[in-house]
DNA sequence: TCTGGGGTCCTAGGACCC
DNA sequence: TCTGGGGTCCTAGGACCC
């Protein structure tokens, strides 16, 4: 066994190697609304907007014994729990409150990488001086976390980061799982290919089908044979993470690559005039975020999904970076024309991607003053747009004004 | 059960260049 | 013009994760 319990710190104590710590937040959104709200304690939560289209976005542990989970359509979930309490998410409190919890990792350890609101990694290779046994350091991170913010947290503790993932996740809530090293097929036969990370369902029944059932099983194939059935990147993906080895996913520093914006309408929407309106509002709400992000687009693209959920997308780059929220507009709008079928249409998005620094694409191309201007002229809007004041184009107005209407 | 929103990475084909 | 091989960029779709 690999729990606390029955694998004691000793086998932890005289370690050389490295050691990772992945702490995750306990059904993260729920807890919050939990500790803002007690008297929510112990009640099915499923935090989510209600409405036919919605999904849950995560659940409370007493909705979960429902059925309940994330990601599950709203009404599914109170089909299953129909006594249970939605609340809308309330992302900034969330966030609020995932700082505080981060900072205190932070503090605990310098290896620090945070993945998600709720997730982060611990490096604390090399501290046996400070903490001489990684498990009783991870119990001494959960009381600390608990005491300074009142939630709970679930810490996996391995000799890599893809481990210590794996092991949060295998005693949940409130749980604390040690994974020595050497013994990490072992956690990973007892998840089972399914819950592997990286392995969902289509991989999974793909698997299946070529009777690879299990990690046990996976591991009879050598690396190649498994290229040569899966491909180049799912073969070596699974001949590593079968085996316990760290595919190396968490290396690389987060950078983004991409920035989307998309809604799902509550009644399918018809017609360029309608679109046309959202992908105004869309264009000016990215072009704002990459702004801020100091960041310069290079490719628009504009995502559709119709009322039976066929969903296409189309994109182009033009020779020259982006500067501007209208060019995006313009682009957009062209795609529409391209790919519209004129069939109602469920879901909108827009996306912004070959995101380059903003100081680094300017050394390398010549642009027109014209370019310039218009940058700064976005720039302030977004300025203003922060400070409270509404510079919006009459057009948007009335797109958002339809959209309350509705 | 009728399927959110914001991201990442992979694949496969085509264009284009040397 | 009956045509090789490799590299890079772009596009569209799909899988996956939180």
């Amino acid at each position: 066994m690999i729990t606390e319990k029955t694998c004691s710190e000793k086998c932890y104590n005289h370690i050389m190697g490295t050691v990772f710590f992945h702490i995750d937040l306990d059904a993260f959104f729920a807890a919050v609304e939990i500790l803002d709200n007690p008297s929510y304690k112990d009640k099915p939560l499923i935090i989510g907007t209600p409405g036919k289209r919605s999904v849950a976005s995560t659940c409370s542990y007493k909705a979960r014994e429902y059925g309940v989970h994330s990601a599950m359509p709203m009404t599914t979930a109170l089909k299953l729990c129909p006594n249970a309490i939605c609340i809308p998410p309330r992302m900034q409190r969330y966030s609020e409150k995932s700082r505080e919890v981060m900072n205190i990792i932070k503090s605990f350890a310098p290896g620090f990488l945070q993945v998600s609101i709720d997730e982060a990694f611990l490096d604390l290779t090399g501290m046996e001086r400070i903490y001489p046994l990684p498990g009783k350091a991870a119990g001494m991170l959960k009381n600390m976390i608990f005491e300074e913010t009142g939630l709970t947290v679930s810490i996996g503790v391995a000799s890599s980061r893809f481990v210590a993932k794996l092991a949060s996740d295998f005693k949940k809530p409130n749980g604390l799982t040690i994974v020595p090293p050497g013994r990490e097929t072992e956690l990973v036969d007892r998840i089972g290919l399914r819950k592997l990370w990286g392995i969902g369902k289509a991989t999974s029944d793909a698997l299946i089908k070529k009777g690879l059932t299990t990690p046990e099983i996976i591991r009879r194939y050598s690396e190649r044979e498994l290229i040569s059935i899966l491909g180049e990147a799912s073969g070596k993906y699974l001949y590593s993470v079968t085996r316990g080895i760290d595919p190396g996913i968490y290396q690389g520093e987060a950078k983004s690559h991409s920035i989307s914006t998309e809604t799902t309408f509550y009644n399918d929407v018809y017609g360029y005039e309608a679109l046309d309106g959202y992908l105004l509002y869309m264009s000016q709400e990215l072009m704002f975020k990459a702004l801020d992000e100091k960041t310069v687009p290079r490719t628009v693209g504009i995502k559709l999904r119709y009322g039976d959920f066929t969903t296409t997308t189309i994109q182009e780059t033009p020779m020259m970076p982006i500067y501007s929220s209208s060019e995006v507009y313009e682009i957009a709008k062209k795609l529409l024309r391209k790919r519209y079928s004129g069939e109602g249409i469920r879901l909108l998005g827009l996306f912004l991607s070959q995101l380059y620094d903003g100081e680094e694409i300017e050394q390398k191309d010549l642009f027109g003053e014209d370019m310039e201007k218009r940058r700064n002229l976005e720039k302030t809007i977004l300025a203003l747009s922060k400070e409270g004041n509404i510079v919006q184009k009459a057009r948007l107005l009335r797109t958002q004004k339809q959209e309350q209407e509705e």
